[in-house]
DNA sequence: GACAACATACCAACTGGTCGGTATGTTTCC
DNA sequence: GGAAACATACCGACCAGTTGGTATGTTGTC
């Protein structure tokens, strides 16, 4: 699922990158702190002595594995279907639709590591803690562009900056995984993701989305990405 | 600061009691699997064979302290100064407002319990699982009564139950404590509060809040709320 | 191109300490 | 005096991290 090897890199991954591959997994399912340093070893087919070769310390894992997160964010959604209009506001609300969209499937697999790590790390661990801002701020940011050319594009004024609303996606989608994770369901995520998206399109002036029907934007539903 | 004793209960609290203040109060810190029982203890100032005398587990004190927190909340929220207003619309905008106002001090202090400690046990401790959706819940239904007046006194039609938008702003609220606790500050907090205070406007066609006073946009630093 | 010198990747076994929980007292209160 | 409320001492399991090593490159030198 993560892919952290830059791209057509043949050979097979090696003790560093499949740890990170069984931090990504173990640690959205059980958080950072219940996910013993024998356990990851026993997922990555790895033992321990590999372990602290490449890592110092578990939380260096852990803040590796942040990293990790940010890129592959990056990858999946900079590449994503929606990224074809030419319109940034379309753009910017096929995030949200597709954001949504992913909220289907089992909870441990739409939910996000930077927010489950930095609950645990902020006040005790404050690498990890920095190294989730990175990754929760570095993926957000890349939504401002969108944002601010779809203000100047459209006409957009209110008294809110791009960077405030790229963030408050953000929030809303963390806590919308909350919601799934108290409930262990999506529904009630899903409506929070609805509320997010109305709100978008009232700040752009437009009519609320079509309960199902191929609306003026166009569902990206069967987007399948690669 | 949290008082889990009936009002004017004379006698001090026992070992339970305390108990379930520390518990309230450092895991807050901490997250729930990283503090140990000794810790909680400590902070209660209370031997660990009067731990286990009260609860059979470290859980069922998670347990109990969701339910706590829930009684805290409510009553909290449910004596706070703007409930005095009649009309709910009021009301509810009222407690949105509180609720961004109490985002100001040290991060630990406004978060919430039941939402950190469903990111640690959704997938292993489902009986505390499922009073962390107890406590989230308990609370946001609280809100549906006044959010369904609103709309009939309003005449606010709108393809939303006002169920979802209860659990909204708790799904909001929830990732603006993200987001704090990623920057250890509250600013990003308060700015997506704004925003969910934008929405629900909004959705009532009321006109947005007006900035402060002086000041342009005036940014909230150096906040003057008392 | 052969060989020493060094670097990287990985491994099995182990350590000191901490964990949640228990067994067995002692005190307090009615 | 009996039960509930606490305290003391302790246990086995598990924890993150260490140790001392091997196998396999890679690089420099003649």
């Amino acid at each position: 699922m993560i892919d952290t090897t830059p791209a057509a890199s043949a050979k097979p991954p090696g003790a560093r990158d499949r740890l990170i591959g069984a931090a990504v997994k173990v640690v959205r399912e059980k958080g950072f702190n219940a996910t013993s340093v024998d356990e990851l070893c026993r997922e990555a087919g790895v033992t321990k002595g590999a372990f602290f070769h490449h890592f110092p310390s578990k939380t260096d894992l852990g803040i590796a594995a942040a990293e990790a997160w940010k890129l592959h964010a990056n990858e999946l959604f900079g590449h994503a279907p929606y990224m074809v209009h030419e319109d940034p506001l379309d753009r910017f609300l096929g995030y949200l639709e597709f954001r949504r969209d992913l909220l289907d499937g089992p909870v441990p697999e739409f939910t996000c590591l930077a927010g489950t790590m930095v609950q645990e790390s902020y006040e005790t661990l404050p690498a990890l803690r920095e190294a989730c801002q990175d990754s929760i701020w570095g993926h957000a940011l890349t939504l401002v562009p969108d944002i601010e050319a779809a203000r100047a594009r459209h006409g957009i004024e209110g008294a809110w900056t791009s960077d405030s609303l790229a963030l408050h996606t953000q929030a809303v989608l963390q806590g919308a995984f909350i919601l799934a994770k108290a409930t262990n369901g999506s529904q009630a995520a899903r409506d929070t993701a609805d509320h997010l998206i109305r709100y978008v399109r009232m700040l752009f002036n437009l009519p609320p989305e079509k309960p199902d029907l191929s609306g003026p934007i166009g569902q990206p539903e069967g987007g399948n990405h690669g």
